[in-house]
DNA sequence: TAGATTGTTAATCGATTAACAATC
DNA sequence: TAGATTGTTAATCGATTAACAATC
């Protein structure tokens, strides 16, 4: 199903938003839906949402529009929520746990393995089911259980030695929270940030730019 | 200092991670540094930090370069750190606690100044010196003391409701950690989305893809 | 069949990169 | 002064939008 141009990042960012918007009409029973309608309901060009569409395949039919059950799945199968990716995480602190008891990692591709710390106050807690473990413990856990990615909670001071242990037992994928770029580090990695910082950062650029604009008028 | 062209969301997204660089370096005790350096550092092109910077102002100095306490300042200006904005977290959650407990908001532009949730459990707790409020409360609050912006990190469910309420309060201004798009319901909101549902789908794309990629070869 | 809507090509727009004169 | 590096203009590249023939 999956064409191999090479998709480009805009598009790719795009999909979930896809998968969200065509999950709520599908369970508001709705059936079908034309690039129109949905480029109203989510605030792009029908042409875009045509073009997107396209990348992967011809999923409408002339006259009609799409199936949006059909292309709800169609979208999952594209973004690979199939899959069951075995995935640790490394840090339990309020953002690691919140992560771990949050996500809903089974319908997203993900399977949690495995939770590691290294504060023996963390270390025998249970979350979502799974015992924090001993970070001294990783490499023995990597070496009886295949993992396929890792979540980063770290601090971003432990980033890099954290990351150097995981590259080294084979780990490829990651999913950062930390505040540093692993991608500098290692160059044939996947990584996907969430850069809170950063985020928190632009919300305050836009709310002065805004501010400005105002001032101006 | 901030030139009130329209600035790209690329440019505006690249800055967090600029000011991220600069601040390590000044740590590190560097004084200057060119473009190109800063370029092979960060994994970008010498012209496009330029680009990038020159919307605002030029920092820099021809046969020179930048100082990095110099540029690490100014952007730190352009982001609009040095505001206090007074920002109100709605949903006491797992979420909402790592974000309270987790976040720095005094250097980056904002202040904590309550916390509410609807959950009898919840209320009442200190999050951060902080006691959780009951919602039932929030336009009370919301009339006696000045509020800029909210965090949203409460259901999908529960999201246009509450929405609805801080919009009638006139809150603007939002991080929206909820799967649910707050820009479709108002247009002249700010709104700076995590949607960490949608983050954990594109690293389960990236992944599927580079898998099918290694396949190939 | 006529109307609707797709898939796809062409046109436009915007962002990135390259080049170089200005100048520290 | 000579060398380095900026600020800025021009060229290229990529993404979005518009248009329309194909077809359900």
């Amino acid at each position: 199903m999956q064409k191999n141009k090479n998709i480009s990042t805009p598009v790719i960012k795009r999909l979930p938003r896809y998968y969200r918007f065509l999950g709520d009409l599908r369970e508001n029973g709705a059936t079908r839906i034309s690039s129109r309608e949905l480029s109203e309901r989510m605030g792009l060009t029908a042409s875009q949402i045509r073009q997107d569409l396209n990348c992967f395949g011809g999923f409408g039919q002339q006259g009609y529009g799409y199936s949006v059950d059909g292309l709800y799945k169609e979208i999952g199968a594209i973004l690979g929520l199939d899959n069951c990716y075995n995935t640790i995480l490394i840090g339990a602190g309020n953002l690691g746990k919140a992560v771990a008891v949050h996500m809903s990692f089974e319908t997203r591709g993900f399977s949690l393995t495995g939770i590691f710390d290294n504060d023996p106050e963390k270390i025998g807690q249970s979350i979502r089911g799974i015992a924090v473990s001993d970070i001294a413990g990783l490499e023995a856990f990597c070496h009886d259980n295949r993992t396929d990615a890792a979540i980063l909670c770290v601090p971003k001071s432990a980033a890099p030695q954290i990351a150097d242990r995981l590259y080294a037992l084979g780990i490829r994928n990651y999913w950062n929270f930390s505040h540093y770029d692993l991608s500098m580090r290692f160059s044939d990695i996947v990584v996907e940030n969430v850069h809170l910082n950063d985020s928190l950062m632009i919300l305050c650029y836009k709310i002065s730019a805004a501010g400005e604009m105002q001032e101006q008028v």
